[in-house]
DNA sequence: CCAAAAGTGTTCAGCCTACACCCATGC
DNA sequence: GCATGGGTGTAGGCTGAACACTTTTGG
């Protein structure tokens, strides 16, 4: 079946992420280089038009592996962009969302049949993007450090086994200030995310620390 | 321009709201009944196609009003529905919404060119939705629950001049349980949304009740 | 004067913040 | 033994929950 009525003739929708990491102790986001028009040239978050066969979700892990190669990350739906002249020609509805990845395990494509590059960008340094990324770009920022304190999400930026001092670290760049090591223990471990493990790890200066790792099932009562 | 791509040709976006009012004391939700196909003769929530001019905020209020003859609601986006399979035939995916009217103002239309009938029902009445509104009302109720105490949403169903059991017996309604009276005045003006008028209404048994308003500007604060 | 409805205050528990000293290791 | 980095506890303020009596009106 085919739309006949023309007043919502050729719409479509877009699955687009804004993906962190944390690399040299600083948040990033990964952007790609525009190949065609529109926007050709500009940079822009990573993502793409929904398929029909596919929910929006899938839509966008199938757009983030094709234009960076990325497959691994995790991802939370955040907001619905809407202006009708947000995207030129078509008329485009964004579904967005704010995903993180560990930049280890991130081995970026850099050039694909759509885009001309993919690089991190350090988000006090961002270029001007194409579309309206950059307000979607603001938004997610002030989306991941509301739920940052709500759900595991900064799991896939740390090694299975961790320091309560390396999991400070990330957080106090995500929310960008400085946290009270005593404070911050115990907010963690009340929080009944993380638990502790034997797993030892000497040959560094100063008092060994305990590892943590995330806990394997989460209870309802943990992420509100 | 028309799109080429098969893979995404012919999506389309539904905006949908449940719209809740109270009635009796009871929580109601307004349904429509389809006249066409699909779901031909089946209660649904109320909404429709965003036209290519509308945003979706804007197509949802149009919707509302061609569908139901509402204009004064507040409304608050909460989620997504994309399922391919959603909607039989075309490919449509909902962007949905809570939405509240004051039933007083509550003048409904029954039938148009596209529905049959429309009527609130109570929410522990449900009958049988079309498409997967069941599931959108059902994610519906929940938001409600956890927003009411985030923002003056309340505000429509109450007249200018309200008391405190009024507004206690609302949110004893959407929140589905008994709240101590002196604490729930205690919160309530430390949210800071209302604040005390010098109206009064005596001539009703016992003690008369002291008169609140929501406050006309609601700051950055008070609203989390 | 009595029934109905509204107003009010205190205590306890949990959570957040601020803050300073001790401990285990490598070199 | 000393420098480095990690671990730990306490006190004050705020918030939410539990709980019972007094006040003002209409009839």
């Amino acid at each position: 079946m085919n739309v006949k009525n023309v007043k919502y003739k050729n719409q479509g929708i877009h699955a687009i992420a804004a993906i962190f990491t944390i690399e040299n102790g600083e948040i990033s986001v990964l952007l790609i280089k525009r190949k065609r028009e529109p926007f050709k040239g500009k940079w822009i978050l990573t993502g793409g038009a929904v398929y029909n066969d596919e929910n929006v979700d899938k839509g966008l892990k199938r757009e983030i592996k094709e234009k960076t190669g990325l497959t691994d990350l995790y991802f939370e739906q955040f907001g619905v962009f809407s202006e009708p002249k947000r995207s030129p020609m078509l008329r485009m509805i964004a579904i967005t969302y704010v995903a993180l990845v560990d930049i280890k395990n991130a081995n970026i494509i850099k050039e694909t049949s759509n885009t001309l590059n993919a690089e991190w960008f350090n988000i006090n340094d961002i270029p001007k993007l194409g579309y309206d990324h950059e307000e979607i770009l603001d938004k997610a920022l002030e989306y991941l450090k509301k739920i940052i304190l709500k759900s595991d999400i900064v799991k896939v930026l740390l090694p299975k086994h961790f320091t309560m001092p390396e999991l400070q670290k990330i957080y106090e760049m995500l929310l960008n200030k400085k946290i009270d090591r005593r404070n911050f223990r115990k907010k963690l471990l009340n929080l009944g995310l993380i638990e502790e493990t034997n797993y030892e790890n000497l040959g560094r200066v100063g008092k060994p620390p305990k590892f943590y790792k995330f806990k394997d099932v989460i209870t309802e009562k943990n992420i509100l």
